[in-house]
DNA sequence: GCATGTGAATGGATTCACAGCT
DNA sequence: AGCTGTGAATCCATTCACATGC
């Protein structure tokens, strides 16, 4: 599809997942001065085959050593950096409402290479008001502006389902190419741009399957 | 594990997230007073293989009419009942925070099968508080008396990471077999307790990847 | 000896392709 | 003809098992 293929196209969602779980577990080793780490002990804390891991960490490069294991420092700059999180990324987020607050505020969002430079709401009584945090709410008239202004490189859209294609939409004419999408409908794609959605209610269904199965009086009682 | 085998099993979660979204969209579709709908249809909806769908649709049981398709509100009324959507489940959300703010108002939580009771936080300041929308604040302490008064089912974890997996061992002393994790740690299981884990820092972490991929100025620019 | 890196084997999920019903 | 339901085939991810190197 595209004509300069770089060499490893095919790196799936799962292993690029599974990456993040391992940097976070690394952040906490070297915190407690951990130097090596074994596939094997890192596959016991996630409940995962030591091969996988060996395999997810082969695929830049060799970083392990044989008969040791990998050393924490050196593994954690190499997947911070495999994962394009040693720059900082602007990111801006569509919908002022209870769940662009919340994001705006939430702690994982706002550190380890990611600044969320402002919300953007169409309710005048919003603007020039912050989250408690302080981030600011723009007009989203001037959305286009603050992205184009501030470098922003990903759009979360938080914004009712009714109004998520069209915040979609202009979040890509300005510019972005990477967007989390948190309304819960499926958004009408543009070429080039990255989306990834979170679909709250269905993991509240997913519970309920369960709950409906095992609705025979067992659970572990 | 259990001696009594419910005759199937193996339903993934790959298939029950596709239900979720088939049942999504067969409500819009009868909202809009279609009658019938063919896998064909779904398929384009969503990307998806209509084979894929007819499958996920014949796990239980014969529901379409071979030269016509789907009924549409039949499908439907079989779809709420395969996800034991038809009665109302109860649901306690600990951490008043941002978050568990957010999340107590969020309309898809609290309509179409579940019923959010209250939030349980430990800081006093909080507590006989309300959400917006007039969900209470109980005092941590209460969560077990808060759940086995109100027959609650389902826990969602919405507290800072270093006090989910306390969190958790509470909602499941107190009788809770499903919970909804948003903490970014491995929770130390219990046997019997179904857990479902959404990582919002991962989302951002696989857009970066993404970008990092592009960034040679591509992007379809 | 010990732990990585990796080809081969396995296991699951998706897709194909067609038989069977309306 | 049109569309479902499903065995067979394919594709992808995970796991096994061992050769390789410290």
């Amino acid at each position: 599809m595209s004509q300069r293929a770089p060499e490893r196209e095919a790196i799936s969602e799962l292993t690029t997942g599974r990456l993040s779980v391992y940097l976070r577990c690394l952040t906490f080793l070297e915190s407690i001065g951990q130097r090596t780490v074994s596939s094997h002990e890192l596959a016991e804390r996630f409940h995962l085959n030591s091969a996988q891991i060996r395999k997810d960490l082969a695929i830049f490069g060799e970083f392990g050593t044989r008969g040791v294991g990998y050393n924490v420092a050196t593994l954690r700059e190499h997947l911070i950096h495999t994962l394009g999180l040693d720059r900082t990324r602007n990111v801006i987020i569509a919908g002022a409402g209870n769940l662009g607050m919340a994001l705006a505020d939430y702690g994982g969002f706002n550190e380890g290479g990611f600044h969320i430079i402002a919300l953007a709401d169409s309710d005048p009584a919003k603007f020039g008001k912050t989250s408690r945090s302080g981030i600011p709410v723009v007009p989203f008239a001037s959305l286009s502006t603050t992205i184009r202004t501030s470098s922003v490189e990903i759009g979360i859209i938080a914004v009712p389902s009714p109004a998520a294609q069209h915040t979609y939409d202009a979040l890509v004419d300005a510019g972005i190419c990477a967007v989390l999408n948190f309304a819960p409908i499926q958004i009408r794609l543009r070429p080039g741009v990255k989306l990834k959605s979170v679909d709250l209610r269905i993991n509240l269904e997913s519970l309920s399957f369960y709950l409906k199965n095992v609705e025979d009086g067992t659970c572990g009682f």
